[in-house]
DNA sequence: AATTTTTAGTACACTTTTGAACTAAATTTC
DNA sequence: GAAATTTAGTTCAAAAGTGTACTAAAAATT
């Protein structure tokens, strides 16, 4: 079994986070987005993200939503423009801060959440029945609390000027 | 505790592999690329995957490629390109296979694999603290297997005629 | 063994995402 | 409280990623 050369140990990239969650996380998009568009829904995949967002909390900055979801305003603009066109969201500029706009979803995009969700725990049933209920839970926990903390980190990044 | 309204519960992105996966799999890759980069690496970020696999096993064909890292081939040819650019790779036309073409690591690109699997463990000890050894150890059980598993699944639908 | 079908990779047009420059509003500093 | 700095969002050019059409080779069909 044990290698004595100097050979190195083959890199196994299942063991690291950044490519096993980069590499789910676009496998599943793909199943959502596929689904999503099977249900007449057309904008791109990646906004279904921003929907999530305003489904936990509505009415809130698009800066917000670029940190949450890890993109750059310039991007979060051109998704709520996709989104407003399929009319999921509405724009509105705030009345305590006149720079700043609240997204809200619309009934359509309220609607929208039932519809995915149904679907997303049919997938899910399905694709992780290997798993005890308990293997799932803790890796659920541990990944949302792995999210908090980089993107809090990300958060405290852009205020401090970089080196 | 409970709601007696006809409310909806307010939904919970964290709750759900598809935007935990995909929020976390980016936020890890701006880190990663962001240390390549200070490293003197210059290639787009995502081409690391393509090293990961390739410090698994070396010399496999591009269509590989594009399965595991959930990429279509027209991306993995401009990822190839500039990894090549970069002398990180090579490719070889398959002697078996005249259409194939093998992809392999130079020394610089094996070298790589050292520079990088040190920063990127540092990285996880600083951003894993809360966590016991079992409970990562099962996220990172429950994530391969899922990976596995939706890659398979993947893999197979490309061969079955899409209805 | 010639023809058809499938497969691996590339080329190019198009979409998605980003970074940099810009506008307008808020905040800070003096 | 006027000037300088920071912040929220848009615009536009450029980069990264995808889909379709293509070439050449392999495999399957006849």
């Amino acid at each position: 079994m044990k290698e004595s050369t100097s050979e190195q140990a083959p890199f196994d990239p299942f063991r690291h986070f950044e490519f096993l969650t980069n590499r789910i996380g676009r496998l599943l998009a793909k199943q959502v987005g596929g689904r999503c568009a099977e249900l007449g829904y057309h904008f791109p995949t990646s906004c279904i993200g921003i929907l999530a967002d305003l489904w936990q909390r509505d009415g809130i900055p698009q800066k917000d939503l670029a940190i949450n979801l890890v993109k750059s305003k310039s991007s979060i603009t051109k998704m709520l423009d996709a989104l407003e066109e399929e009319a999921m969201i509405s724009r509105t500029s705030s009345l305590q801060d006149k720079r700043s706009k609240l997204i809200y979803l619309t009934d359509r995009g309220k609607h929208f959440r039932c519809v995915l969700e149904a679907s997303s725990e049919e997938q899910e049933r399905k694709g992780l029945t290997e798993f005890s209920h308990q293997e799932i839970t803790i890796t659920k926990r541990v990944l949302a609390k792995m999210y908090i903390n980089l993107v809090d980190a990300q958060r405290k990044a852009q205020h401090s000027t970089y080196e």
